[in-house]
DNA sequence: CAGCATCCGTGCGGATACTG
DNA sequence: CAGTATCCGCACGGATGCTG
């Protein structure tokens, strides 16, 4: 079926797999269950995971050491997208009895797999981002 | 000064490039200007966008035809992510003057230069969502 | 230290009605 | 057809204070 299309009014422009997994999203109306846009890119595409992911990408810290990575976090936010990539299996929290105690996160195995389409998508974004920036100046610029 | 860390305690585990980015846009206290993730991501990663350009991957279509393809977009937002997505440079807006008018959108080349890494991310999405699944149900069994 | 509880403002996004 | 304008609910996320 690859490269098989028979006639050409319609369109295998850009990327045929991404379209082919959109017919199918939307035959399925879209339900979470069946789209991984909806269900796995909304809990990531909030405003702290992916920095948060990256920022674990050097090794475990501390909860203390992760609000320090992130200088404008507040402790209600980190605690929250700590216990969403928690739940969604992408860190393992780890309790150490100390006195007073700490909290140790890492990287699970599933949570590491994301480094690298994650890492793929941050090089297109430094790569494009003069490009944006022109575009942005443009489209203002035009009354936009 | 890749793989030739000298101590032990700190540690080059998981992505060191993403670590050495993530080191740099901390150093620039996450200004949305030198950290694409801040960016870009928050652009794209709101509700609608990644769909749109998904959308559009398949070749140009005209603001009902993706109003049909998304079916629970409103007229509002479809018309706000465009207006946002053309701004990024990502989609071209051409109008026609027929009568009634129609306007057709297309990806710009750099909006399909995303459509890769985006992929990727989509690829991985559906790769890991079965196990993401059972992480949270195991995470909501064990009460958290 | 590592949270949780509470309060609260803002903005995203939906619904509806109107226009060139 | 392809929007714009307006209203509005609600969830995201910040600030502060308290606890084991």
């Amino acid at each position: 079926m690859r490269q098989g299309n028979s006639e050409g009014t319609e369109l295998p422009a850009g990327r045929p797999d991404l379209a082919e997994r959109f017919a199918y999203w939307q035959s399925q109306l879209f339900d979470p269950a069946h789209c991984p846009v909806r269900s796995v890119l909304d809990q990531v595409g909030d405003k702290w995971s992916m920095l948060i992911l990256i920022a674990l990408a050097a090794g475990p810290r501390r909860f203390s050491a992760l609000a320090r990575l992130l200088p404008d976090i507040s402790k209600r936010m980190l605690t929250q997208t700590l216990r969403g990539l928690e739940r969604d299996g992408f860190v393992e929290r780890e309790v150490f009895a100390t006195k007073p105690p700490s909290v140790e996160y890492r990287l699970s195995d599933l949570g590491s797999t994301l480094l690298d389409p994650l890492a793929q998508l941050v090089r297109w974004a430094e790569r494009s981002h003069p490009a944006i920036r022109s575009a942005q100046t443009r489209f203002d610029a035009a009354g936009g």
